[in-house]
DNA sequence: CTGAAAGCGCTTACAG
DNA sequence: CTGAAAGCGCTTACAG
């Protein structure tokens, strides 16, 4: 049996095919007996193939390509003590940022053979953080992906590494031991924002705040005041509108700003979808952008394109962020190696111009 | 032991508690010891409550609860021969939608015990039906869940049915068995949006259509020139412009319409996407909405409250339809019914008004 | 380099 | 109404 060569061996896989059509799907004893091994050295082919002698090896996986066999999950699950998914958990409200940061995840875990269970959560409900916990301890994942932010809740983290579940925070800081951390580095991309409406000659320049106790919101105004700095400048405090992150609270913020006297000629918001309320607010004051004012977004989302005159703004690779969480994820025992980082650059379109004469 | 009061029998667990703090979950045998009973009437009153004696069962509740009892899914999962997951298969591109049902169908799966897991898919890709149907069997799915377009693809509702795989549709149109249909009946919005455009006085009409070849865009011109014929008035095609449910798209469909001659004095575009795109082609233009003409979207999502004016728009039930159609599918073999429908309404807001009086 | 036995934590099929 | 045995399809631990 053993000497049969590979046509023999696929004769005989055809035959049991034929045999089996219909019937219920191949398990490894079914490749252990065509490949005449024990079912030990099949399940060896497929987790350490290395450990199998090559042609023992090329028998075993002839038959699996040609019955098509695959291992059972669950099966595979229970034996390993946990199963083949990877858990996203998050509570950000913009569904660009949500279904991007999903697509990059599905990038990283692709043939691996773990899947994405999405979990949203709410901080605002008491049993937020043990209901995150039954989840996972019942479908016993692999590991969690945490995005801001749940990914900054410490409540979350404890509860992690208390149940020893492998994850990954993504979030605009460092908050936790590098393997446990995707950094995305907003705070460089303020510095891009401050520098690139210093070059166009503005001084007198506002800012949008995002949702309080968002990090992010902190980074980008971090990396802003330290950018105007390299230009000699800082952020007027009087010129500092708390925002939510919303369009609403984007024409809020708008509207305050150009009251101040004098009127700041460039605006930057924590992100895309609040500058557009600005541009809201500016419309409706007759004020024209650029030319009057001129106006920074965050994330580079649909919005920025979706506005008119389209938006300048950071551009986020968000669909990398996730791609890498989800290796590093997935890497985690293979390296101690500082987390990976990701970083942002500008897109300058039509919503910022050089600081006109008469201002 | 079986006579154990409940707060002996919780003493018990507790000692049993203490013992193992720390130690591996608790299993099913954990239960079984601690209540005195078999580990078949542990599983019985987990899966069939009603076949077990009430003094037992209480007796059996009670240690689950305290020792916090939860039943290893992939365990279930492998005795059951199928996971406690459900699929959802999509391939939409507007972020607001997807996300939007995928929360319905966590709506719809909460208390189930069933989780979502998500897989994109892409029609143009030789061979996504089959990798759908790997994704399937790798992780023995409960059931999956398809929205448009995937869910418009005869190919991929003849494998699932090859495969035996319980599955519901969400899509405009009925398209299979209504045990498989989950129907959003967006033609009954456009019917809403004749009305309304009629009911201003509105005579010169224009539409702006889907991308090619999604249901969701024939069914809303459809049921835009019931409405409309209701009034004694018709759709002329020169007044129809081919849109891709793009922003883009509904720039030059815009631009289009408006260098027709007479020009239209209302513009219905199949989404708020394209909607938000004509009006871009009007600024553009120095034109005013609505007074120098009335626009109106479809499916009232974030973009419609955007754009200034806001826009009229039918809102599209998403998050009842994702949760309507993971009920469907978990209750499958309890009804014969057919499946349940969504309705649409409209929202009227400031991009509609009255046919003015030069018009 | 390979295999026979035991086990992962549940449920089904059978029995009483 | 309840239980002992066998099994779901894999892997671990041990042996050779």
């Amino acid at each position: 049996m053993d000497n049969l060569n590979k046509n023999e061996l696929l004769a005989l896989a055809n035959d049991w095919l034929t045999e089996n059509e219909g019937k219920k799907k191949s398990t490894i004893n079914d490749v252990a007996k065509l490949a005449n091994v024990s079912k030990k050295t099949v399940s060896r082919v497929i987790n350490q193939p290395n450990t199998v002698k090559v042609t023992t090896r090329t028998r075993v996986e002839t038959i699996i390509n040609k019955i098509k066999f695959q291992p059972d999950m669950q099966a595979r699950g229970l034996a390993f003590r946990h199963s083949f998914l990877v858990g996203m958990i998050y509570d950000n409200p913009n569904a660009q940022y949500t279904l991007n940061m999903q697509q990059g995840i599905l990038d990283g875990l692709k043939g691996s053979g773990y899947e994405l269970v999405v979990h949203p959560c709410d901080r605002n409900q008491q049993d937020f953080v043990e209901e995150a916990k039954q989840f996972i301890e019942r479908q016993k994942l692999r590991g969690v992906i945490l995005t801001p932010s749940a990914s900054e809740d410490e409540r979350m983290a404890k509860m992690l590494k208390e149940i020893d579940c492998d994850y990954v925070r993504v979030a605009s800081v460092s908050l936790d031991d590098p393997k446990h951390m995707l950094v995305s580095n907003d705070m460089q991309g303020g510095v891009l924002v401050a520098k690139h409406l210093c070059s166009l000659g503005h001084q007198r320049i506002a800012f949008v705040t995002g949702k309080k106790g968002f990090r992010s919101s902190e980074e980008r105004q971090k990396g802003f005041e330290v950018g105007l700095a390299e230009h000699n400048l800082s952020l007027n405090p009087r010129y500092i509108a708390q925002g939510q992150y919303t369009f609403e609270s984007g024409i809020a913020a708008g509207h305050q700003l150009i009251s101040l006297n004098p009127i700041p000629t460039a605006i930057f918001a924590a992100n895309d979808e609040m500058a557009a309320g600005v541009m809201q607010a500016m419309r409706v004051k007759g004020m024209s952008v650029p030319n009057d004012i001129s106006i920074v977004g965050f994330d580079d989302f649909q919005i920025a394109l979706n506005v008119w005159p389209r938006l300048t703004t950071v551009h986020s690779p968000t669909l990398d962020i996730g791609r890498l969480a989800a290796q590093h994820l997935l890497g985690m025992n293979n390296s101690h190696a500082p987390g990976p980082e990701s970083t942002p650059w500008l897109v300058e379109r039509e919503s910022t111009t050089h600081l006109a004469a008469n201002n």
